[in-house]
DNA sequence: ATGCGGACCTGTTAGC
DNA sequence: TGCTAACAGGTCCGCA
């Protein structure tokens, strides 16, 4: 479900009620997500004031002074607040209970998320310290790319939706990105002059903050902390529209499998 | 080092 | 209507 733009909608959505608040309780109902949440998140996360709520890539970090949970939403995951009482639901795993009588609350069907727990520096994190730089920061240039590419025979597609070169670029907006550019999904990394990077990365800050002014993109369940849906899904160029005419030129959207994921493209505006 | 496919898990939809 | 297969927004890991 979530890319930048949803993790992002999350955490700004759920960041009022909880920070400076105190942790109560924490109810696991079911420990077995990507990894399984670590045993000692309760004891240590329990009492503490939430000081900060970040983001770093898709990661949502919730900072306390005794240490970070590390909370991954993986394909399907969402976190709502909800009201203390309200009877969980079958895939909501974990609820984190506020002392200003507030409940987030953690669902995620398919469990590719993830909620860790580090005393470390969260950002040394194994998970989190190789991440290539944020997408809407100064330090996302067509320089990095450039420098991160040459000599790779990758799809251009790949390359951008891995997150080691620049996080939060999934398959919605990694689509989005190279029609904006007018860059085909296909091409290798390695072969992509400045001239065209400079296009790319000038489209990924773009495509990537306006889903977020939208509130993020909904296609099947991805709702909002407050359950509004995203509104981004209108202004997709590409992404679903397979046999769908161009919005600039006409022609019908490819939909091909590059690398075990759907991607969608046009064959004449993208080369 | 790089690129690729498999793995994790459940729900929804398309097709017969 | 019902069954089955394919597919879904992520990303780590192991293999060649």
């Amino acid at each position: 479900m979530p890319e930048l733009p949803e993790v992002e909608t999350t955490r700004r959505g759920i960041a009022p009620y909880i920070e400076k608040q105190i942790v109560d309780a924490i109810i696991i109902r079911q420990k077995q997500l990507r990894w399984p949440i670590p045993d000692e998140i309760n004891p240590q996360l329990s009492g503490q004031s939430i000081d900060a709520i970040k983001r770093r890539g898709k990661y949502i970090l919730l900072q306390t002074a005794n240490g970070t949970a590390i909370l991954h939403l993986g394909m399907s995951g969402s976190l709502r607040i909800v009201e203390p009482g309200l009877p969980p639901a079958k895939h909501d795993h974990v609820d984190i209970c506020f002392s200003n009588n507030k409940v987030l609350r953690f669902t995620d069907p398919r469990r590719f998320g993830s909620l860790l727990w580090t005393q470390s520096d969260p950002y040394q994190h194994k998970l989190l310290s190789k991440l290539g730089p944020e997408p809407l920061t100064d330090d996302f240039t067509t320089n990095h790319l450039l420098l991160r590419s040459r000599g790779r025979s990758i799809a251009v597609k790949s390359f951008i939706m891995d997150s080691h070169i620049v996080v939060g670029v999934g398959n919605i907006y990694a689509c989005e990105s190279l029609f904006r550019a007018g860059i085909h999904p296909e091409r290798a990394a390695g072969k992509i002059s400045k001239a065209r990077f400079d296009k790319l990365v000038v489209a990924i800050k773009a495509v990537l903050s306006e889903a977020i002014i939208q509130g993020g993109t909904t296609l099947k369940d991805f709702q909002q902390s407050d359950g509004k849906p995203g509104y981004f899904k209108q202004a997709l160029a590409v992404y679903g529209r397979a046999e769908e005419p161009c919005l600039e030129c006409g022609n019908a959207i490819t939909v091909k499998t590059i690398n075990g994921r759907s991607t969608f493209y046009c064959a004449r505006c993208q080369r």
